[in-house]
RNA sequence: CGGGGCGUAGCGCAGCUUGGCUAGCGCGCUUGGUUCGGGACCAAGAGGUCGCGGGUUCAAAUCCCGCCGCCCCGACCA
């Protein structure tokens, strides 16, 4: 893998290779970051600038999400972001599961002492206010007062909000001090109603992943010793990534009456008995984005799927003087706006200056997934230039040979009608790019030595075994591989060759069915 | 909190061991010209409390002491 900064860089430095070495997929990532001007640190510790482009990527998905919740009955409203300590304690172990995360507002005012600004120490607050690592405190206190028959069931809230968890160690996007999310708190009369909300969300982010972010996942139940702190019952979708660790995408939690219980929340049933109500809980972060990048970028960058690309074609004009510019020009404007009138966000970079060479790169590294370029040769030939941002590979062949299969040239008119249809094509093939990829790095593994093997090798990724250890067993797992379960997969989600029963490769009990082994985020 | 590393122009770095010339290089930036179908070139320029504080010295980016900040590894991570 090339690690490529902006500026001059040698040609020879492009390669085919869409998969990263291992070693090198931290630096790798970061540059790509770096380079799609996504993200980067702040001075703040921990903390993530998310930069425009970034960040527009984060809105088109906010879009989608938002629509399928609003679809499936939900409405957005807005909590506080300080939570009294007393609130989180409610609930024992969900306070336990984050105690050691927790960022603490313990006084209200500065003063200045010899001209040096100091937190004024008569300013302590009575009780110390928690920055909310996530709401289900806060929310419950709330809904309290909002529910008290079934007639106010179910309640389906969303909330669009920022958290703050502060980890040890931080990765852009992937675990930051804070970070931008959504989590969805539903309450409703029945646990089976409860039950169904769950799952139903859990299919929320699955169809988003696949159909919009293009990212396969597979739908399962984390352990146990998995689970969110407070849950009786959390469901997940696990991607893959290029180098072959699992990241966890998205969780709904099966709440049962544990928060109604530490709230006191209450309602009154048709048949007039009062009853805790039942809960749900389910979020996905900004590491969605994380996982974008890990899983379609590339060697020249950012990868996009034409569905969260902020910009879907970049219009690269050429000339060579200013009697060729004003005409190249002129009909980049008509094509943009041919384009536009599609409803495609299109971009005509005019820029003087810079090299169409350099254009390329540059666009490439942003993600866009095409690129027309348009020079007095088109304009002769009543052509353009169409240019895909990847396509799938072909064993074998050399960087120039694919470079000029992204390339291709049609007359206008079949051109600017073709943009929608290519990017419906590259939408499609990296979905079907990344599930290809996640299939040659799955193995069915039947034995402790067969796992090891397959954890140490260049190919690793998801090991499907039979498990029927204890909590204790898989923590000792998790520690001698550096491996743990990521999920136990849900029937419908296994492959062929791993479906049926077996013994546990650990203890040799008996186990219904294979769960996912993987290095993980 | 333990182990390691780094703070010099917007970014990336050299210089420090063995103190001394006007603190340098690449990228980026500004101006002018030539260029432009895969990262242009030439010329001229702008840009610095060398992380902070103290000490040694005729003289400190360089040596000594203290502090601050950041990064990596580990513990941690619904």
């Amino acid at each position: 893998m090339s690690q490529q900064t902006p500026g001059k860089q040698p040609a020879a430095a492009d390669n085919a290779s869409v998969t990263p070495r291992a070693q090198d997929y931290g630096q790798w990532y970061l540059d790509v970051i770096k380079r799609g001007d996504l993200a980067e640190h702040s001075a703040v510790r921990g903390c993530m600038v998310i930069k425009p482009h970034g960040y527009a990527i984060w809105e088109k998905m906010q879009r989608e999400l938002d629509d399928r919740f609003k679809a499936t009955g939900h409405v957005n409203a807005y909590f506080p972001l300080f939570i009294p300590l007393s609130y989180l304690t409610r609930e024992e172990q969900h306070a336990a599961g984050f105690a050691k995360e927790c960022a603490v507002v313990t006084h209200h005012r500065l003063k200045s002492i010899n001209g040096e600004v100091v937190v004024d120490p008569d300013s302590k607050l009575e009780e110390p206010l928690v920055v909310r690592p996530t709401s289900e405190t806060i929310i419950w206190a709330q809904y309290k007062n909002w529910i008290q028959s079934y007639r106010d069931l179910p309640l389906l809230i969303n909330q669009w909000a920022n958290v703050v968890r502060w980890e040890m160690r931080t990765r852009l996007f992937l675990r930051t001090a804070e970070f931008l999310w959504q989590e969805g708190h539903t309450a409703h009369a029945t646990e089976k109603e409860a039950v169904e909300e769950t799952a139903r969300m859990l299919d929320v982010y699955a169809d988003f992943a696949e159909n919009i972010a293009a990212v396969p996942v597979i739908k399962g139940r984390k352990t146990p010793g998995e689970r969110f702190a407070g849950a009786l019952d959390t469901l997940c979708i696990e991607g893959m990534m290029q180098d072959g660790k699992a990241l966890q995408m998205g969780t709904s939690h099966y709440l049962g009456q544990n928060f109604a219980k530490g709230n006191d929340v209450m309602f009154l049933n048709k048949e007039g008995q009062r009853e805790y109500v039942y809960a749900t809980s389910w979020g996905v972060s900004t590491r969605l984005v994380g996982a974008l990048i890990m899983t379609h970028s590339d060697d020249n960058g950012l990868v996009l799927p034409p569905k969260l690309a902020p910009i879907h074609v970049v219009i690269v004009p050429i000339f060579k003087n200013d009697a060729e510019k004003a005409k190249v020009l002129e009909e980049a404007g008509k094509v943009r706006d041919e384009l536009k009138a599609q409803g495609l966000t299109v971009k005509l970079d005019d820029r003087d200056a810079m090299m169409p060479g350099a254009k390329y790169y540059e666009w490439e590294a942003k993600g866009v997934p095409v690129r027309i370029e348009i020079g007095p040769k088109d304009l002769e030939k009543g052509s353009l230039c169409i240019v895909r941002r990847f396509v799938l590979e072909v064993p074998g062949e050399t960087e120039q040979e694919q470079r000029k299969r992204k390339k291709s040239f049609a007359p206008r008119a079949e051109a600017i009608a073709g943009i929608k249809p290519l990017l419906d094509t590259l939408q499609s093939q990296l979905l079907e790019r990344a599930r290809a990829f996640r299939t040659r790095r799955s193995r069915v593994v039947n034995s402790l030595a067969e796992l090891e093997t397959f954890l140490a090798s260049p190919d690793a990724g998801f090991a499907w075994a039979h498990w029927a250890g204890t909590h204790d067993q898989e923590e000792e797992m998790a520690k001698r591989y550096e491996t743990s379960i990521r999920c136990i997969p849900f029937a419908d989600q296994i492959p062929a060759e791993a479906q049926g029963a077996g013994t546990c490769i650990l203890t040799g009990q008996p186990s219904a069915q294979r769960v996912i082994m993987a290095r993980a985020y």
